[in-house]
DNA sequence: GTCTATAACCGGATAGAC
DNA sequence: GTCTATCCGGTTATAGAC
Protein backbone atom coordinates (compact mmCIF):
# COMPACT_ATOMS: atom_id res chain seq x y z
CA UNK A 1 0.00 0.00 0.00
CA UNK A 2 3.26 2.46 1.37
CA UNK A 3 6.61 1.90 -0.03
CA UNK A 4 7.36 4.17 3.60
CA UNK A 5 8.00 0.65 5.89
CA UNK A 6 4.85 -1.03 5.23
CA UNK A 7 2.85 1.32 7.47
CA UNK A 8 0.33 3.82 6.42
CA UNK A 9 0.63 7.61 6.55
CA UNK A 10 -1.63 7.98 10.07
CA UNK A 11 0.75 5.21 11.68
CA UNK A 12 3.75 7.13 10.68
CA UNK A 13 2.56 10.22 12.34
CA UNK A 14 1.28 8.68 15.45
CA UNK A 15 4.81 6.87 16.07
CA UNK A 16 6.71 10.20 14.87
CA UNK A 17 4.39 12.52 17.25
CA UNK A 18 4.49 10.28 20.03
CA UNK A 19 8.28 10.30 20.32
CA UNK A 20 8.54 14.16 19.60
CA UNK A 21 6.18 14.60 22.13
CA UNK A 22 7.97 12.29 24.84
CA UNK A 23 11.44 13.66 23.48
CA UNK A 24 11.00 17.40 23.72
CA UNK A 25 7.28 17.24 25.29
CA UNK A 26 3.47 18.13 24.09
CA UNK A 27 3.99 21.85 23.72
CA UNK A 28 7.34 22.70 22.52
CA UNK A 29 6.99 20.45 19.94
CA UNK A 30 4.60 21.69 17.01
CA UNK A 31 2.64 20.41 14.33
CA UNK A 32 4.81 21.85 11.97
CA UNK A 33 7.92 19.94 13.41
CA UNK A 34 5.76 16.54 12.97
CA UNK A 35 5.28 17.57 9.97
CA UNK A 36 8.14 18.24 8.51
CA UNK A 37 9.74 15.44 10.02
CA UNK A 38 7.71 13.14 7.86
CA UNK A 39 7.72 15.32 4.47
CA UNK A 40 3.95 16.14 4.56
CA UNK A 41 2.41 19.22 5.50
CA UNK A 42 0.67 20.12 8.95
CA UNK A 43 -2.76 20.51 6.66
CA UNK A 44 -1.90 16.59 6.36
CA UNK A 45 -1.82 15.51 9.99
CA UNK A 46 -5.47 18.22 9.91
CA UNK A 47 -6.61 15.46 7.36
CA UNK A 48 -5.93 12.33 9.63
CA UNK A 49 -6.71 13.83 12.85
CA UNK A 50 -8.76 16.05 14.27
CA UNK A 51 -6.96 18.37 16.40
CA UNK A 52 -3.18 18.55 18.36
CA UNK A 53 -5.42 17.06 20.86
CA UNK A 54 -7.09 14.08 18.62
CA UNK A 55 -3.09 12.44 18.30
CA UNK A 56 -2.83 12.65 22.05
CA UNK A 57 -6.08 11.12 22.24
CA UNK A 58 -5.34 8.38 19.64
CA UNK A 59 -2.36 6.61 21.70
CA UNK A 60 -4.35 5.76 24.31
CA UNK A 61 -7.12 3.83 22.60
CA UNK A 62 -5.41 0.42 22.79
CA UNK A 63 -3.71 1.21 26.29
CA UNK A 64 -7.80 1.38 27.70
CA UNK A 65 -8.16 -1.56 26.26
CA UNK A 66 -5.87 -3.50 28.12
CA UNK A 67 -6.17 -1.46 31.39
CA UNK A 68 -9.94 -2.48 31.36
CA UNK A 69 -8.94 -6.23 31.26
CA UNK A 70 -6.78 -5.85 33.88
CA UNK A 71 -9.39 -4.12 35.81
CA UNK A 72 -12.24 -6.81 35.00
CA UNK A 73 -9.55 -9.37 36.01
CA UNK A 74 -8.38 -7.71 39.12
CA UNK A 75 -12.38 -7.40 40.23
CA UNK A 76 -12.87 -10.72 39.84
CA UNK A 77 -10.11 -11.88 42.41
CA UNK A 78 -9.89 -11.00 46.39
CA UNK A 79 -7.47 -8.32 47.47
CA UNK A 80 -4.83 -10.86 48.49
CA UNK A 81 -1.06 -10.53 48.26
CA UNK A 82 -1.03 -13.69 45.92
CA UNK A 83 -3.42 -11.75 43.67
CA UNK A 84 -1.40 -8.82 43.28
CA UNK A 85 1.75 -11.00 42.91
CA UNK A 86 -0.38 -12.22 39.83
CA UNK A 87 -0.92 -9.09 38.76
CA UNK A 88 2.31 -7.69 38.38
CA UNK A 89 3.86 -10.66 36.24
CA UNK A 90 0.51 -9.88 33.80
CA UNK A 91 1.21 -6.21 34.26
CA UNK A 92 4.85 -6.43 33.40
CA UNK A 93 4.35 -8.52 30.35
CA UNK A 94 1.95 -5.82 28.50
CA UNK A 95 4.27 -2.73 29.92
CA UNK A 96 6.76 -4.64 27.80
CA UNK A 97 4.73 -5.66 24.80
CA UNK A 98 3.05 -2.99 22.41
CA UNK A 99 3.85 0.58 22.97
CA UNK A 100 2.61 0.31 26.66
CA UNK A 101 5.70 1.70 27.44
CA UNK A 102 5.93 4.29 25.42
CA UNK A 103 3.03 5.72 26.46
CA UNK A 104 3.58 5.67 29.70
CA UNK A 105 6.44 7.13 29.28
CA UNK A 106 4.96 10.34 26.98
CA UNK A 107 2.38 10.33 30.33
CA UNK A 108 5.11 10.95 33.22
CA UNK A 109 6.97 13.25 30.85
CA UNK A 110 3.84 15.20 29.92
CA UNK A 111 1.80 15.57 33.02
CA UNK A 112 1.32 19.45 32.67
CA UNK A 113 -0.25 18.65 28.73
CA UNK A 114 -2.29 16.11 30.31
CA UNK A 115 -3.88 18.07 33.00
CA UNK A 116 -6.65 19.47 31.33
CA UNK A 117 -7.02 17.23 28.37
CA UNK A 118 -10.07 15.13 28.34
CA UNK A 119 -8.07 11.65 27.66
CA UNK A 120 -5.78 12.62 31.12
CA UNK A 121 -8.36 12.39 33.28
CA UNK A 122 -9.66 9.47 31.79
CA UNK A 123 -6.17 7.88 32.45
CA UNK A 124 -5.77 9.26 35.73
CA UNK A 125 -9.19 7.36 36.81
CA UNK A 126 -8.49 4.05 35.33
CA UNK A 127 -5.20 4.11 37.23
CA UNK A 128 -7.18 4.82 40.52
CA UNK A 129 -9.39 1.98 39.62
CA UNK A 130 -6.50 -0.64 39.53
CA UNK A 131 -5.60 0.85 42.47
CA UNK A 132 -8.78 0.24 44.18
CA UNK A 133 -8.87 -3.32 42.30
CA UNK A 134 -5.58 -4.14 43.88
CA UNK A 135 -5.81 -2.72 47.99
CA UNK A 136 -8.39 -1.84 50.22
CA UNK A 137 -9.02 1.73 50.98
CA UNK A 138 -8.88 0.66 54.57
CA UNK A 139 -5.92 -0.78 54.13
CA UNK A 140 -2.91 1.22 56.30
CA UNK A 141 -1.34 3.98 54.01
CA UNK A 142 2.13 2.57 54.18
CA UNK A 143 0.34 -0.26 52.29
CA UNK A 144 -1.54 1.38 49.47
CA UNK A 145 1.91 3.84 49.12
CA UNK A 146 3.56 0.48 48.33
CA UNK A 147 1.42 -1.31 45.69
CA UNK A 148 1.08 2.49 43.63
CA UNK A 149 4.89 2.05 43.82
CA UNK A 150 5.08 -1.05 42.42
CA UNK A 151 2.89 -0.36 39.26
CA UNK A 152 4.97 2.76 39.24
CA UNK A 153 8.60 0.63 39.17
CA UNK A 154 7.23 -0.93 36.10
CA UNK A 155 6.53 1.70 34.70
CA UNK A 156 9.29 4.25 35.55
CA UNK A 157 12.39 1.16 35.35
CA UNK A 158 13.88 2.42 31.90
CA UNK A 159 14.25 6.34 33.02
CA UNK A 160 15.15 6.40 36.96
CA UNK A 161 18.12 3.60 35.75
CA UNK A 162 21.33 4.51 33.84
CA UNK A 163 20.63 4.50 30.24
CA UNK A 164 22.95 1.61 28.68
CA UNK A 165 21.16 -1.31 30.96
CA UNK A 166 19.63 -4.19 28.83
CA UNK A 167 15.80 -4.06 28.52
CA UNK A 168 15.87 -7.70 29.87
CA UNK A 169 17.57 -7.00 33.10
CA UNK A 170 15.56 -3.70 33.65
CA UNK A 171 12.55 -5.73 33.01
CA UNK A 172 13.86 -8.65 35.95
CA UNK A 173 14.91 -5.63 38.32
CA UNK A 174 12.37 -3.89 37.97
CA UNK A 175 9.63 -6.97 38.51
CA UNK A 176 11.73 -8.22 41.36
CA UNK A 177 11.21 -4.90 42.98
CA UNK A 178 7.38 -4.41 42.60
CA UNK A 179 6.72 -8.08 43.54
CA UNK A 180 8.28 -7.56 46.82
CA UNK A 181 6.37 -3.96 46.52
CA UNK A 182 3.08 -5.79 46.37
CA UNK A 183 3.54 -8.28 49.00
CA UNK B 1 7.96 48.13 54.18
CA UNK B 2 5.19 46.49 52.40
CA UNK B 3 1.14 46.24 52.98
CA UNK B 4 0.66 43.28 51.13
CA UNK B 5 1.16 40.76 53.84
CA UNK B 6 4.51 41.79 54.87
CA UNK B 7 6.24 39.84 51.49
CA UNK B 8 8.25 41.64 48.86
CA UNK B 9 7.19 42.07 45.48
CA UNK B 10 9.46 39.57 44.77
CA UNK B 11 8.81 37.02 46.88
CA UNK B 12 5.03 37.47 45.86
CA UNK B 13 5.54 36.98 42.28
CA UNK B 14 8.06 33.73 42.89
CA UNK B 15 4.44 32.16 45.83
CA UNK B 16 2.39 33.01 42.71
CA UNK B 17 4.32 31.93 39.59
CA UNK B 18 5.23 28.81 41.47
CA UNK B 19 1.73 27.75 42.36
CA UNK B 20 0.09 28.46 38.87
CA UNK B 21 3.10 26.73 37.02
CA UNK B 22 2.54 23.80 39.11
CA UNK B 23 -1.51 23.70 39.46
CA UNK B 24 -1.73 24.66 35.27
CA UNK B 25 1.61 23.94 34.04
CA UNK B 26 4.89 26.09 33.23
CA UNK B 27 3.92 26.57 29.21
CA UNK B 28 0.61 26.84 29.64
CA UNK B 29 1.11 29.92 32.32
CA UNK B 30 1.74 33.26 30.90
CA UNK B 31 3.50 35.61 32.45
CA UNK B 32 0.66 37.69 31.61
CA UNK B 33 -1.55 35.98 33.93
CA UNK B 34 0.85 36.04 36.93
CA UNK B 35 1.26 39.87 36.37
CA UNK B 36 -2.97 40.12 36.31
CA UNK B 37 -3.35 37.70 39.93
CA UNK B 38 -0.50 40.09 41.50
CA UNK B 39 -2.20 43.29 39.77
CA UNK B 40 0.99 44.21 38.32
CA UNK B 41 2.04 44.37 34.23
CA UNK B 42 4.14 41.58 32.78
CA UNK B 43 7.13 44.27 32.30
CA UNK B 44 7.09 44.46 36.21
CA UNK B 45 8.37 40.80 36.18
CA UNK B 46 10.72 41.77 33.89
CA UNK B 47 12.33 44.18 36.77
CA UNK B 48 12.65 41.53 38.70
CA UNK B 49 13.81 38.24 37.11
CA UNK B 50 15.38 38.26 33.77
CA UNK B 51 12.71 36.21 31.93
CA UNK B 52 10.50 33.42 32.53
CA UNK B 53 13.26 30.97 32.49
CA UNK B 54 15.38 33.20 35.60
CA UNK B 55 11.76 32.88 37.59
CA UNK B 56 12.00 28.94 37.59
CA UNK B 57 15.77 29.43 38.58
CA UNK B 58 15.19 31.19 41.39
CA UNK B 59 12.51 28.64 42.91
CA UNK B 60 16.01 26.10 43.29
CA UNK B 61 18.56 28.13 45.14
CA UNK B 62 17.79 27.58 48.25
CA UNK B 63 17.06 23.73 47.03
CA UNK B 64 20.28 23.52 45.83
CA UNK B 65 22.35 24.34 49.25
CA UNK B 66 20.15 21.79 51.14
CA UNK B 67 21.05 19.06 48.67
CA UNK B 68 24.63 19.46 48.51
CA UNK B 69 24.36 19.32 52.29
CA UNK B 70 22.97 15.94 51.76
CA UNK B 71 25.44 14.97 49.62
CA UNK B 72 28.24 16.43 51.10
CA UNK B 73 27.28 14.27 54.55
CA UNK B 74 26.43 11.24 53.00
CA UNK B 75 30.39 11.26 51.27
CA UNK B 76 31.79 11.15 54.64
CA UNK B 77 30.03 8.21 55.65
CA UNK B 78 30.08 4.39 54.05
CA UNK B 79 27.43 3.39 51.71
CA UNK B 80 25.56 0.94 54.22
CA UNK B 81 21.83 0.39 55.01
CA UNK B 82 22.22 2.14 58.61
CA UNK B 83 23.58 5.18 56.69
CA UNK B 84 20.73 5.33 54.31
CA UNK B 85 17.91 5.04 56.67
CA UNK B 86 19.70 7.94 59.01
CA UNK B 87 19.80 9.87 55.28
CA UNK B 88 16.04 9.15 54.60
CA UNK B 89 15.08 10.49 58.16
CA UNK B 90 17.27 13.59 57.68
CA UNK B 91 16.11 13.74 53.84
CA UNK B 92 11.98 13.68 54.97
CA UNK B 93 12.85 16.70 57.22
CA UNK B 94 13.67 19.04 54.94
CA UNK B 95 11.39 17.58 51.85
CA UNK B 96 8.35 18.85 54.51
CA UNK B 97 9.99 22.13 56.06
CA UNK B 98 10.66 25.00 53.77
CA UNK B 99 9.45 25.46 50.66
CA UNK B 100 10.64 21.34 49.43
CA UNK B 101 7.90 19.69 48.84
CA UNK B 102 6.39 22.60 46.46
CA UNK B 103 9.20 22.64 44.06
CA UNK B 104 9.55 18.89 44.37
CA UNK B 105 5.68 19.07 42.86
CA UNK B 106 6.71 21.68 40.10
CA UNK B 107 9.41 19.22 39.18
CA UNK B 108 7.41 16.65 38.96
CA UNK B 109 4.65 18.18 36.65
CA UNK B 110 7.02 20.04 34.60
CA UNK B 111 9.79 17.26 33.50
CA UNK B 112 9.27 18.10 29.96
CA UNK B 113 9.74 22.20 30.16
CA UNK B 114 12.76 21.27 32.22
CA UNK B 115 14.84 19.35 29.65
CA UNK B 116 16.05 21.70 27.80
CA UNK B 117 16.55 24.14 30.68
CA UNK B 118 20.11 24.53 32.39
CA UNK B 119 18.87 24.48 36.19
CA UNK B 120 16.88 21.35 35.35
CA UNK B 121 20.12 19.55 33.74
CA UNK B 122 21.78 20.60 36.96
CA UNK B 123 19.12 19.29 38.84
CA UNK B 124 19.21 15.80 37.34
CA UNK B 125 22.99 15.74 38.11
CA UNK B 126 22.11 16.31 42.08
CA UNK B 127 19.53 13.51 42.24
CA UNK B 128 22.26 11.19 40.64
CA UNK B 129 25.14 12.54 42.56
CA UNK B 130 22.97 12.03 45.76
CA UNK B 131 21.90 8.56 44.63
CA UNK B 132 25.75 7.61 43.63
CA UNK B 133 26.21 8.67 47.31
CA UNK B 134 23.86 6.11 49.10
CA UNK B 135 24.23 3.07 46.96
CA UNK B 136 27.30 1.38 44.38
CA UNK B 137 26.66 1.50 40.92
CA UNK B 138 28.30 -2.54 41.11
CA UNK B 139 25.53 -3.51 43.56
CA UNK B 140 22.27 -5.20 42.42
CA UNK B 141 20.24 -3.36 39.79
CA UNK B 142 16.94 -3.83 42.03
CA UNK B 143 18.66 -2.34 44.98
CA UNK B 144 19.31 0.79 43.39
CA UNK B 145 15.69 0.69 41.99
CA UNK B 146 14.48 0.17 45.12
CA UNK B 147 16.86 3.59 46.53
CA UNK B 148 15.52 5.40 43.80
CA UNK B 149 12.23 4.68 44.79
CA UNK B 150 12.58 5.60 48.47
CA UNK B 151 13.64 8.73 47.43
CA UNK B 152 10.72 8.94 45.21
CA UNK B 153 8.37 8.02 48.18
CA UNK B 154 9.07 10.99 49.75
CA UNK B 155 8.77 13.32 47.17
CA UNK B 156 5.23 12.26 45.72
CA UNK B 157 3.83 10.93 48.99
CA UNK B 158 1.44 13.84 48.74
CA UNK B 159 -0.25 13.45 44.96
CA UNK B 160 -0.29 9.48 44.82
CA UNK B 161 -2.43 9.09 47.78
CA UNK B 162 -6.13 10.27 47.97
CA UNK B 163 -6.19 14.61 48.48
CA UNK B 164 -8.07 14.13 52.07
CA UNK B 165 -5.38 12.74 53.85
CA UNK B 166 -3.46 14.67 56.55
CA UNK B 167 0.31 15.82 56.21
CA UNK B 168 1.27 14.11 59.36
CA UNK B 169 0.18 10.49 58.30
CA UNK B 170 1.60 11.19 54.63
CA UNK B 171 4.91 11.25 56.39
CA UNK B 172 4.54 8.81 58.59
CA UNK B 173 3.44 6.45 55.99
CA UNK B 174 6.43 8.16 53.46
CA UNK B 175 9.06 7.60 55.37
CA UNK B 176 8.00 3.87 56.77
CA UNK B 177 7.93 2.73 53.11
CA UNK B 178 11.42 4.43 52.52
CA UNK B 179 13.17 3.21 54.82
CA UNK B 180 11.93 -0.30 53.93
CA UNK B 181 12.93 0.11 50.70
CA UNK B 182 16.27 1.32 51.17
CA UNK B 183 17.44 -1.32 53.90
C1' DG C 1 -5.60 12.40 0.11
C1' DT C 2 -2.56 16.12 0.08
C1' DC C 3 -1.50 20.75 -0.96
C1' DT C 4 -1.13 26.39 -0.58
C1' DA C 5 -2.44 30.27 1.65
C1' DT C 6 -4.04 32.67 5.30
C1' DA C 7 -6.82 33.80 9.26
C1' DA C 8 -6.84 34.92 14.05
C1' DC C 9 -4.46 34.99 17.94
C1' DC C 10 -1.13 34.87 21.84
C1' DG C 11 3.49 34.22 23.57
C1' DG C 12 7.90 36.36 25.59
C1' DA C 13 10.57 40.19 25.52
C1' DT C 14 12.15 45.21 25.10
C1' DA C 15 12.25 50.48 24.93
C1' DG C 16 11.44 54.28 27.11
C1' DA C 17 8.14 57.43 29.80
C1' DC C 18 6.95 58.57 34.51
C1' DG D 1 9.87 50.27 40.72
C1' DT D 2 6.15 50.16 37.73
C1' DC D 3 3.78 51.69 33.65
C1' DT D 4 2.28 51.89 28.30
C1' DA D 5 3.10 50.58 23.87
C1' DT D 6 4.87 47.70 20.65
C1' DC D 7 7.73 44.22 18.10
C1' DC D 8 8.39 39.85 16.38
C1' DG D 9 7.74 35.29 15.90
C1' DG D 10 5.23 31.18 16.48
C1' DT D 11 0.72 28.65 17.35
C1' DT D 12 -3.50 25.99 15.93
C1' DA D 13 -6.81 25.73 12.71
C1' DT D 14 -9.58 26.44 8.38
C1' DA D 15 -10.94 27.33 3.38
C1' DG D 16 -10.52 25.88 -0.81
C1' DA D 17 -7.51 24.42 -5.00
C1' DC D 18 -5.57 20.30 -7.18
Amino acid sequence: MNDTGGAGTRERIQRVALKLFTEQGYEKTSLREIAEQLGVTKAALYYHFKSKEGLVESFFVDRFAELDEHIAWLRAQPRTPEVRREFIQRYAGSVYASQHHEVMRFLENNQAALKDMAIGLKMRDRMRELLDALVDRADPLADQLRVALGIWALHTSWFILAPDIPDEQRRTAATEVALDLVS
